[in-house]
DNA sequence: TAGCACGTTGCGCTCTGCGCAACGGTCATT
DNA sequence: AATGACCGTTGCGCAGAGCGCAACGTGCTA
């Protein structure tokens, strides 16, 4: 809509596939040098990018340091995040917790298993929709017609082959997902790995998060981690009350 | 430089502080509330922006993931990774990489300790600047009128009694690390925890990053944290040796 | 020394982004 | 149910902000 912040904007995915210098950007940008210039100048100043010692920019740090203060006021992440470290003590795994956003399922937190084995994931990386358990949870519980069109237009990536394969799949399963009120994941994105996740709700029953149970195979068999389930719906229930102020009230006026 | 791309760029920090509404968001901008609209339209077009359902905006996912995809791209941060992980295995305590960037100094990676103690630290935040170990060897490696410009405009936070009280006495511990090549800080941060640090230099001799070893106070002393000192410093130079491109090379045409 | 490549600067034209004012929806008040 | 206040949204005319051009400076290569 303004065409001026658009171009700017514009730059960042750019420059973060990796360093570039001024006449690749305006390039890329299809304008001219100086007002590539112009504008990297300006994103230089609010520190969202980076001018390397060769002349290249790259992003800044400002970035990592919003995208790290919005990280901390999302507020589910505050209520939440004792439940999970007592959850991971009880258990032992890892402990994910994620939130639905713009067609994107966003890990918000995490515990570390405490075997030596860990997944790779990590705090604000987008989940692959398709075969994540958390991710199952949080798209089941868009509104019908939604739910179908984002499922349409996703790509179904193979990570194994017990991914979901397609849309159709995909709907079928987010049923009854919706409908058993839990998901898993088992070996749909690495082999060897399979999760079990419950839903967090807000006081209007909506869902505000997922949070889930990760281990691989070589620790515990899927089906022993079935039976963490009870414990994981459990924690997500008490997530859900306080966070809808039902519960352990601390203080207040 | 560009009024415009500087106006819609000023809304992102102050989402950072939490979600606003568009009135709220025109009169801290100083703009009429369609001129407002306008730009937050653009950030929401781009994703670094997001309308929650009470119609106020917060910072939004794109954000992350670009900040995630630009710490991926850190290419100290490949190498390195494997040698922390190791090193994380031999001694079990938390590791952090961390590089200098425009009067900041930012964790890019760090390795959890096994043990149940854990620090607060997190990828990609800004360091605590005049205590941290890797702030230290970073800063001190700056050419001297920029060491000593930024050590007058510093604060100096008494997070504990044996934080760095000022300039005077941060530029005497930055000549002390830049002549032994390695720097602690002994409570300097938190009370009860102590690091060690060394440097990570590329082919021309400048650092490019340092990596520390965290542990708190209940677990090992500072004494005998000190006695790591050798195996940090070893695991860094593996690493600039490798960053340099002289060491373990693996393939090339 | 000449040539090239790249970042940088100043400037005049014009298109873009500005604020105004009016509209429309939602919610609380009477 | 009707009123009014509040907020987000829209269309528009004006002016100034941002555009591309062309010329300059610098550092590297041949």
């Amino acid at each position: 809509m303004s065409q001026t912040v658009d171009r700017a904007l514009s730059i960042l995915p750019l420059l973060a596939e990796g360093p570039a210098d001024l006449g690749q950007v305006a390039e890329r940008l299809g304008v001219h040098k100086s007002t590539a210039l112009r504008l990297l100048r300006t994103l230089h100043e609010h520190g969202l990018v980076y001018r390397q010692s060769d002349q290249r920019y790259r992003l800044g740090a400002r970035l990592f340091a919003l995208a790290q203060q919005a990280v901390e006021n999302l507020d589910v992440r505050d209520i939440a995040h004792p439940h999970l470290v007592r959850l991971n003590e009880e258990c032992g795994h890892t402990v994910h917790l994620a939130v639905y956003e713009e067609n994107e399922v966003l890990y918000i937190d995490k515990v570390d298993s405490r075997y030596p084995v860990r997944m790779y994931s990590r705090i604000g990386k987008p989940v692959a929709l398709t075969v994540a358990a958390v991710a199952k949870l949080l798209l089941a519980d868009l509104p019908e017609p939604e739910r179908r069109a984002l499922a349409e237009k996703l790509d179904y990536p193979r990570y194994t082959p017990r991914s979901t394969p397609n849309a159709a799949a995909f709907l079928t399963e987010l049923a009854l997902v919706r409908e058993q009120g839990w998901a898993t994941d088992l070996g749909g994105h690495e082999e060897s790995i399979n999760c079990v996740a419950a839903p967090v709700r807000g006081a209007d029953g909506r869902l505000v998060a997922a949070m889930s149970v990760s281990a691989p195979n070589v620790v515990v068999s899927a089906d022993e981690l079935l039976t963490l389930l009870p414990l994981v719906r459990r924690t997500a229930d008490v997530i859900s009350r306080e966070y809808s102020g039902n519960s352990p009230a601390k203080d207040a006026p």
